[in-house]
DNA sequence: TATAAAATGTTATACTATAACCTTGATAGA
DNA sequence: TCTATCAAGGTTATAGTATAACATTTTATA
């Protein structure tokens, strides 16, 4: 299990990388990396935090790549259905995904002091939650599993 | 582990019963459960769904207790303060704690045919989540473990 | 009763999201 | 090459979710 998101790192190839990635998925599964999803991918992709789809809105009408929600819900939409980034549902925010390619169930660390967010995986059939959804016979087809609190650098910083 | 929600049982006496656990909670940590509160927690009680908060004000405004949206929504931050509803982070909405009493961890298994939801619980720091924050130095406070798929009664059912 | 604290009532507004319809541009078949 | 088709983007309008701010009422307690 791989965490990424509070580790220092060359984030500068961590970006490149996951373009890489991305283009390379785009291309074998016929998906298109147009230039507004391309776009709001790298804004995703800029920063290990979630960002709201005004705040992606935001940067594309400064860009002049379109002024209206729809544009910005519907880059989100394509970049969250190709598993290129992930809704955090407690934060109502996106998330670049930092396992592409891998067929996985992310989880979430979500630091409430400088928003960072860390992907990590989990198993949708293993663990707790596999065993009380096989109990009562639920058949799981999507999970939301995220944790809020304080990441290492917070936890002795300025912590609100 | 126990999952409540998808079984058939004496509705009546669950709600009974979750009422009275609330009001013993409520008086042993001195909080108020006053008329919009009961009011509210009844609402929730009634199904093993998840209610909006404006589904909610509908019913409170119908009844007289309260027409405007910060009557819901503070009737609802109560409740979830005093561990007696828990707010569903992937439908924006709420449901009326099951383990009222249980320091637990709440997890739900949403239905996405019948919109019926239950609630198990997990531990905070077992299983991979824990795992993969304490790997990374995270604390955490708070988790959203919610899993959609489809309940016993509808996966051969007119489900969607 | 006087006072403080908690809860409620109300207005206004902010934030999040999507329906509906139109235009543009890429693609593929005739 | 033309043109039918469809995916994507542009735009307007509106739906759905949530809270700030302030006034009033109720409750508990000094």
């Amino acid at each position: 299990m791989s965490t990424l998101g509070f580790e220092t790192h060359d984030h500068g190839a961590c970006v490149d990388d996951a373009m890489a990635a991305a283009e390379a998925r785009c291309a074998a599964s016929d998906l298109r990396l147009t230039p507004v999803r391309r776009r709001v991918l790298e804004l995703l992709l800029a920063e290990h935090r979630a960002l709201g789809a005004y705040d992606i809105l935001g940067h594309l009408s400064a860009e002049g790549l379109g002024a209206q929600p729809p544009v910005a819900y519907r880059a989100l939409d394509f970049l969250v259905k190709a598993g290129l980034a992930h809704r955090i549902e407690a934060l109502n925010a996106y998330t670049a995904c930092s396992h592409v390619g891998l067929d996985h169930t992310p989880a979430f660390l979500i630091c409430r002091s400088c928003q960072s967010v860390a992907e990590s995986e989990t198993a949708l059939t293993q663990g707790r939650l596999g065993d009380a959804a096989r109990a009562a016979g639920f058949q799981i087809e999507r999970t939301v599993i995220e944790a809020q609190g304080l990441c290492p650098a917070c936890q002795n910083g300025p912590a609100v």
